[in-house]
DNA sequence: GATGAATGAGTTTTCATTCAT
DNA sequence: GATGAATGAAAACTCATTCAT
């Protein structure tokens, strides 16, 4: 019954009993986000009942209340989980890189590849964070203000010293200019789903860049 | 009741009886689909019920379904009439544009009017169309893309004529700039709307061209 | 279809169309009151559902929520019409009587006939009054309990008029009096639903004044 | 698994161990009736969980279900704990009583000791008990009756051996004294919950016996 | 044609009870 | 024996839609 005795023999300093629960209690937290992206991708918040999240993640609607305080919260943490994951990625695709351009391709192909890979999860994110829905609690909309500020101050960082190194051209407003990256990447990344007659628009990072950086690069 | 045996004494050629008729009912539909847009981008869909559209504009829930089939049929037309009124605006602004330089700051000073007029309103349209939403019908979804395709093909065909009139510098994917202008221009304008420390950016339209500009222009 | 045109022959001055709505609506709205004392009175409060309200009344749910905010307040409404009823006819009956002692009969006349009439809806009355419930609204403890007051205080009255005029013996507190009245009277209606190996206390008034007026009366 | 094996070889006059596990489960079993006691007077049966119970009792849920068959059942002991425990008080009051007098003061002393002790348990009782209400169980009601109505008797021979010893005046039915000391006692100590302007009811047992015994007494 | 009262299916949420560990 | 995670039935309440007047 108790796991000390069992691992008493060899020198086990960390972690034990509590980290079990925990663990499997974070995956099923984990898989029922899984889930709840799904659903509210395909079909958008009030489109979802909690009896089909409940379904879908194979656990009594019940359970989604023991882990969950009501559907709002659902909905909030499934966001900020998806966001944070994204932020993160890209957080880290900066961190590796070795100079100022370097880190913008990254910052690029992080994105593609976010984009590639969950096309629903997007027309989700966009719905309800770029649209600044009017439906999100507040408090989520200013937590994800906050995350996406910090992307632009970031990237802004980044053109700065740029500038600065005399990689790039000097500029009045580097923090525009990471408002211009993040925006065209996005729209560029977007175009995909649209229906228009051509999708001839190049979507590698360099196209990209070639946008911005017509005459920009020193 | 029937106006027309008034009328029917004279000539009927300028007659106007079901006209009237037509124009009232034009009137009162006009008039709940503007009820529709400030609830619905007060609110968003799913939060605004058709007794609180019927209330507000002062008609009864069965009139609404007279002029409308259903709620999702009032959020269609209310939808296409908003991205209609919008792009009609900015094509006529680029309908009297001398030049393309000024055609784009047509466009970008419409945009801005429109974005500051009505701030709700745009919160719904990138929710919901910007988002790819996918509760949208899909038919409302193709038709906005219609429009929004229409848009960029028609600043693209600016950017290209600029470039063989010699204006701008030749780039490889005119479109892409076209899409580079309008979401940057989306971005700056609706950053206003973040938390950040600063609001730092300058959202006149030269200060938007700059950016795309630097170096670009011959 | 419109009353005006079959009254319109006489003199019809007084109240119309608009009555006959009201009419109606108040008469549902106590239909379903009556329904509800009924169903409170049998199983308690939270023993009852809606739906069980509107399938006794005939209803559907959604028609109980016109009439009435929500549970709570056709709770409170149907309280309040339960106790004021009661108390109208006690007033009633105190206006009416000559003098203190036909009073006080009278108040206990009424008292019991209104036990006798529904014995269930009191097990309710004093299950939610007497009983001071936790569970119910302030608002409604408070309402019922001015009303209670403002019982006491007029047979409080009653009892200090018999005292001037000398038809009762003087005492400290008259309200104190009252009390005795209205609670002993609320026990022997009571006692009758008890289980007791005997019912041999007799409910008629006289039986009741005589334990308070033995040397009470001058 | 059965101790008595494990005991069975000593001299067993005295032993406790059985006893011992006995005492410890019906501790167990007062600390949950306790706990329940609380909640169930703050907030209403219906209104506490047995998850609230198990949580503020410091046990499982699962421990509550070995104690008590049910929520019913815990609620039916907890009265009856409750109503025991009043009464008990009381008949050692009117053991210890040395005449009539005497024993009708100790009975409104220990009343009034109880209701200051815990107003809100008394919220409880008189919702429940005094209310009849129709959600207790048909038995609990009958039980909590019973110990009612032998109070009321024990009361009512008191008043029946004073009137033969000639202490009071004799009156036609003792028991509807009992009957009177019983409901007005409550009231008055219940007068104090209410709203009224004037609290000025004494609430001594002296107050209350005289209005009573306004020449009652011999 | 217009009205708005009525409908009832559908949604979120709670909680008594069970049972694998 | 004790635990507490999981269950799922049931409840309050909403709102798109219809239809008698």
């Amino acid at each position: 019954m108790n796991e000390q005795s069992v691992n008493s023999c060899a020198g086990s300093v960390n972690r034990r009993v509590p980290t079990r629960k925990e663990r499997e209690r974070l995956a099923r937290r984990a898989e029922i986000l899984a889930v709840a992206r799904e659903l509210f991708a395909e079909k958008g918040f009030h489109n979802v009942s909690m009896q089909e999240v409940a379904a879908r993640s194979e656990f009594s609607t019940g359970s989604l209340y023991a882990f969950f305080e009501n559907k709002d919260a659902l909905y909030h943490d499934m966001m900020l989980d998806l966001t944070d994951d994204f932020h993160q990625r890209i957080a880290l695709a900066l961190d590796e890189a070795e100079d100022e351009l370097a880190g913008l391709r990254a910052y690029l192909a992080a994105k593609a590849e976010r984009f590639q890979q969950n096309a629903g999860l997007l027309r989700l994110y966009f719905k309800e964070s770029g649209g600044l829905s009017a439906s999100i609690r507040e408090d989520l909309r200013e937590e994800m203000c906050t995350r996406h500020n910090r992307l632009i101050e970031r990237l802004g960082a980044i053109f700065q010293s740029g500038i600065q190194r005399g990689v790039f051209q000097p500029v009045a407003h580097p923090r525009m200019l990471a408002l211009a990256l993040v925006s065209l990447s996005t729209a560029v990344q977007l175009d995909g789903f649209g229906i228009g007659p051509d999708d001839t628009i190049p979507k590698d990072p360099d196209s990209v860049l070639n946008v911005l950086f017509k005459g920009l690069l020193a």
